[in-house]
RNA sequence: GCCGGGGUAGCUCAGUCGGUAGAGCGACGCACUCGUAAUGCGUAGGUCACGGGUUCGAUUCCCGUCUCCGGCUCCA
């Protein structure tokens, strides 16, 4: 008996039955029998050493895949599981997945695990993996899977809750030994313990039992495992990379904002460099608005409670709003958590024709949210905000066409602040739980649909996401290491509307309901902030560094000099300073470019007596010797704000 | 909110097995006047997060609060 294996080029080739995916691979060549770590069946995942006794599709899944990343991952999650067991009596295991970049495993123990324990563990995996220990698969009852696990009772609970994701499908379950080891698990695995080369534990924290926080507080360990010893040091860079653009660490450092503990968590000051900053960025949100076609309008940060009974704020979201004040004992007062109802309130302020619409009312709007205490992080996550909000009002008919535009003028503002790469979700109706009519949400989504198509921008439908009261799109960015960040969201209301009884009169004179779009393009002013100190690590493009330039005199004779230049630079709109410290020369650079400023100019005796300066761009060297209307305009071409 | 780990000078950190503390950088002063990523010397600067307890004595041990970090959960 012959099988025959299709591989993914489109060729064919014959084996004996029963043929393994190590075999396959070795047939085809050593290099790649030594970096495969399974086989794709019809592109069903499973392990090398299982015979193959069809014909069908074959893919070798190599480590260095993201593929077999995966398996090397999953097989060190069981390794870790196996080197705890080993060492703490009486533990009990739960689930250990692979995940991005890594993966971990989940314990009850008695104690959480200090940092020596893990220290431990790793070296009592590292014996394991040298102990070349097989992992062998099979099959079992759910009787006998019963017996195996009978003392570990999250186990237990998977295989009679039959769990496929976690090897436990039917009357069968799987599982995978080494040794006396034994867990449940679906595969595949590498064949045997050695091929895991370079496994690192990197923390454990707390974790509950299946993510619900009534259930047991688990110990979780986080560990990585990648197909070589120099991949790990690369992720390992990834990780350095990542903590040096911190943007609390930067911001402290570049002196743009702080987090006073005397405030409370969540709250930012701006110092004056980050007031800058903001101030640039808010300009440039105020102008683009205008240039299309917004109205800029402002309300106050409180309101009756009232107000957000009718917006059912307080009905859904009270968690997540700051409790209330009560005034002469009678009314209560909020702060607001969203610019909506006022903007609905200036809709509803006087009777609307189909002429004004659509109505785009824009607002630099501060909110203030009770995010829970844990998951406050920087200026990324705060409890006071101020989002680039805007409320449009329009005829349904408008919906595609006002879409259209919004995405139109997203991706150009998300491209001014240095961004090329967009993916975006589609959230659509859910079916249980929606309000408005079902043609109503078909047109939405089709109108977002095809914005999206329009703009070619990359997209994933997340079927039934969408909020109760309409569609969504969510645009994402990719930062300078290959971060994703929700930036964008543009959302269809078809409720608050109704809830406020907003009216136009037609072109036939009736009154018809408007639909809103809710959108925020940056999201939130402080966020976005963080976010471009971590995509350019600090350095600021010319138009947004609160310094543009710093001169540097070489002795106290050339200051005088240096503030003429600082002057005639003035002149131009740049932002410049004079350094004139009773500092060395390569202090004061230093100095210029660790604070991350755009250009240097240097200054001494020969450029006094020639009208000129050294000028040393970021990242290039200096040129000596250059005429002032030179240095002039070579900084204001690096200066110049997109639009 | 939950689990774990922290909070010592402006910053980064060391230290005190319970007897009220130290470095580097920064700041300030003096000298130097200097041409490209740290000039030298000196000085000041601390309720050891806050409140309570134990103790002859607490920055150190215990409890509580605030706050930060890493996760979990959450983000209408």
């Amino acid at each position: 008996m012959s099988v025959t294996i299709t591989f993914p080029d489109g060729s064919e080739r014959r084996y004996d039955s029963d043929v393994t995916g190590a075999e396959i691979a070795a047939s085809i060549g050593p290099r790649l029998a030594k970096a495969a770590v399974a086989v794709k069946l019809d592109g069903v995942a499973t392990d090398l050493n299982r015979a193959i006794a069809q014909d069908g599709m074959v893919e070798i899944v190599t480590e260095d895949s993201e593929e077999g990343r995966h398996v090397l991952r999953h097989s060190a999650a069981h390794v870790m599981a196996q080197a705890v067991l080993d060492l703490f009596d009486g533990a009990k295991f739960a689930i250990g997945p692979p995940i991005a970049d890594g993966f971990y495993y989940d314990f009850e123990v008695e104690q959480p695990f200090t940092p020596e324990d893990l220290e431990r563990i790793e070296e009592r995996m590292a014996e394991i993996i040298a102990e070349d220990q097989p992992f062998e698969r099979d099959e079992l009852s759910v009787a006998e899977a019963l017996d195996v696990f009978g003392n570990q009772p999250f186990k237990t609970e998977i295989i009679e809750s039959v769990d496929e994701q976690e090897g436990a499908g039917g009357s069968e379950v799987s599982v995978y030994r080494n040794l006396e080891f034994v867990d449940l698990c679906r595969g595949p695995h590498v064949p045997s313990t050695k091929r895991l080369k370079a496994v690192k534990l990197m923390r454990s924290a707390g974790a509950y039992w299946r993510g619900d926080e009534n259930r047991a507080q688990l110990q979780r360990i986080y560990g990585t495992a990648w197909e070589s010893k120099a991949a790990l040091a690369a992720y390992l860079e990834r990780l350095e990379e990542a903590e040096r653009r911190d943007h609390r660490k930067l911001g402290q450092e570049l002196e743009l904002y702080s987090f006073p503990s005397e405030l409370g968590s969540g709250l930012a000051v701006w110092h004056p460099k980050g007031g800058l900053l903001r101030t640039i960025i808010e300009d440039y949100s105020r102008r683009t608005h205008l240039a299309h076609d917004y109205e800029i309008v402002a309300t106050p940060h409180v309101a009756k409670a009232d107000l957000w009974q009718q917006s059912g704020h307080l009905d859904f979201y009270a968690e997540g709003m700051y409790p209330g004040m009560v005034l002469d004992e009678t009314t209560e007062y909020r702060m607001k958590p969203m610019n909506c109802p006022f903007h609905i309130l200036i809709f509803g302020s006087r009777s609307r024709s189909y002429r004004e619409l659509p109505l785009r009312l824009f607002e630099l709007g501060t909110v203030y949210r009770y995010e829970r205490s844990g998951v406050i992080h920087g200026l990324m996550r705060a409890r006071g905000f101020t989002q680039d909000d805007s409320h449009i009002f329009c005829e349904e008919k408008d919906i595609a066409a006002e879409l259209q535009n919004l995405l139109d003028f997203t991706l150009m503002v998300l491209r001014d602040f240095g961004f090329t790469e967009f993916e975006a979700d589609l959230s659509t109706k859910d079916p249980e739980k929606y309000i408005g009519s079902d043609d109503l949400w078909d047109k939405a989504e089709d109108a977002l649909r095809l914005a999206l198509e329009t703009a070619e921008l990359p997209y994933e439908v997340a079927e039934g996401e969408g909020a109760f009261y309409g569609p969504k799109i969510d645009v994402h960015v990719r930062d300078a290491i290959g971060r994703r960040w929700q930036l964008s969201t543009l959302q269809v209301d078809f409720a608050q509307p109704d809830n406020f009884d907003l009216l136009y009169a037609s072109d036939h004179n009736t009154r018809e309901r408007p639909v809103m779009i809710h959108r925020a393009l940056m999201g939130s002013i402080e966020r976005f902030v963080g976010i471009l100190v971590e995509h350019y690590a600090g350095a600021l493009p010319g138009w947004l560094a609160p310094v543009q330039a710093t001169i540097v005199p070489v002795a106290d004779r050339h200051v005088a000099y240096a503030s003429e230049v600082a002057e005639r630079l003035h002149t131009e709109g740049l932002r410049i300073d004079v350094d004139a410290a009773d500092d060395t020369v390569g202090e004061k650079i230093r100095r210029a470019i660790t604070q991350k400023h755009p250009a240097v100019l240097v200054v001494g005796d020969s450029d006094v007596a020639a009208q000129t300066a050294g000028l040393r761009l970021r990242g290039e060297d200096e040129r000596r010797g250059v005429a002032l209307d030179e240095v002039a305009a070579s900084l204001v071409e690096l200066c110049r704000a997109p639009r």
